[in-house]
DNA sequence: AACAATACCGAACAAACGTTAGATTTTGAC
DNA sequence: GTCAAAATCTAACGTTTGTTCGGTATTGTT
């Protein structure tokens, strides 16, 4: 046990290994438990180490959560981007609207990040600040999709964009609360329920 | 001061006028702050009583918030069926969806009751259970409305009604994680928004 | 091998938690 | 007004919480 982390340049220290470590472990319980049922020693525990060393690697709980979050958030909008991207930028928007639902949906569920909805509101000011100005990008991924939609002339009119874009998003959002793994149905199959509704709606 | 309850038969002790009072608080709290976050003795002083004094009405805190929580339910239940039949049980059952999901939305809002959420997965088993019979109860509503429209044809085929539920009722709910009461839209407005899709859907 | 920096331990801290129980007040019936 | 019952207060309890800090290993460099 030597020799693991180089410090020459590209150096990954001990350290980064044990925060990330803490982070991913930290996501789990959070994730399984919700965020004010897990305490700094549950964390410790879970990641093999004392309840004091975790403040070696964070000032405060609400800074584990703070990554937590922020990690969240952003490989969410990875596999989003990731998504559309596969589906080719020359595709229909509607198209990479639904890749872009997909992939939300799966990521939801991989890690029933609903969890996020738990902890946002009582943030710190600035690091709930922060963090909804990710949501809020993250948002605009969906929102960019849907226009150029409309620009392009495939949607109908008379509707609220932004409406709907939130409506649409917390219709998956709340997947995570009602999905059963082991029930018949897979993501991919509700978002093309979602996308059936979006396009014929579902009255004769 | 005096003689405001009596106790001939139909009495109300002051017991349970503090009781009421107790729960009102607490439900208001938990919505504000977040289940986990309410101690006992935020909800005592709310109260304007002392903290020791709760546990002559309530054996514990969880007891507290089973309360709450039935309360919660019932309450949108009862408003929610009087939607309906204010819609009068000979028109539309799409009419009535409307209105129910209208009802069920600004109940949501008037609570910002996606609160539940935030306890449900951590009850004692027993009120668990408890709790999430009624939930189904509730839900039974508006599948039972979806299932009318689809009976009496007014519906295309080749969708999942309870997956239609769920992603709809989930809409909903969510709506209270975003709505902005000083914002340019009424409950209704956003319910409107809804019930387009689900006629019309979003594509030309 | 030696040494400084890094990473972690382990014990302690004050504060806040849910809860209990005995004393005390408030209430309503007579 | 009296008196038991009902309702509340008061003070404390044992835990658990987030956090601090001096010491102790571990690590990478020379």
């Amino acid at each position: 046990m030597q020799t693991e982390g180089q410090t020459a340049e590209g150096r990954i220290t001990k350290a980064e290994r044990t925060r990330a470590r803490l982070i991913e472990v930290a996501t789990r319980l959070f994730q399984e438990h919700g965020t004010a049922e897990v305490t700094v020693r549950r964390i410790a525990a879970a990641a093999k180490i004392e309840a004091g060393s975790i403040y070696y690697h964070f000032s405060s709980r609400d800074e584990i959560l703070r990554a937590v979050l922020e990690r969240g958030v952003g490989d969410a909008r990875d596999e989003v981007l990731a998504a559309i991207a596969e589906a080719g930028a020359d595709s229909s928007p509607l198209v990479r609207l639904r890749a872009a639902l997909a992939a939300h949906l799966k990521y939801t569920l991989r890690h029933h990040f609903s969890s996020r909805l738990k902890a946002i509101r009582h943030l710190p000011k600035r690091l709930r600040d922060h963090h909804m100005q990710q949501e809020r990008d993250y948002a605009a991924i969906f929102a960019g999709l849907l226009r150029e939609a409309q620009r392009k002339g495939l949607l109908r009119g008379g509707f609220d964009a932004s409406v709907v874009r939130m409506l649409v998003m917390g219709a998956l959002t709340w997947v995570a609360e009602w999905y059963d793994p082991k029930g018949p149905l897979s993501p991919d199959e509700i978002t093309d329920e979602l996308m059936g509704i979006l396009t014929k709606g579902i009255v004769k």
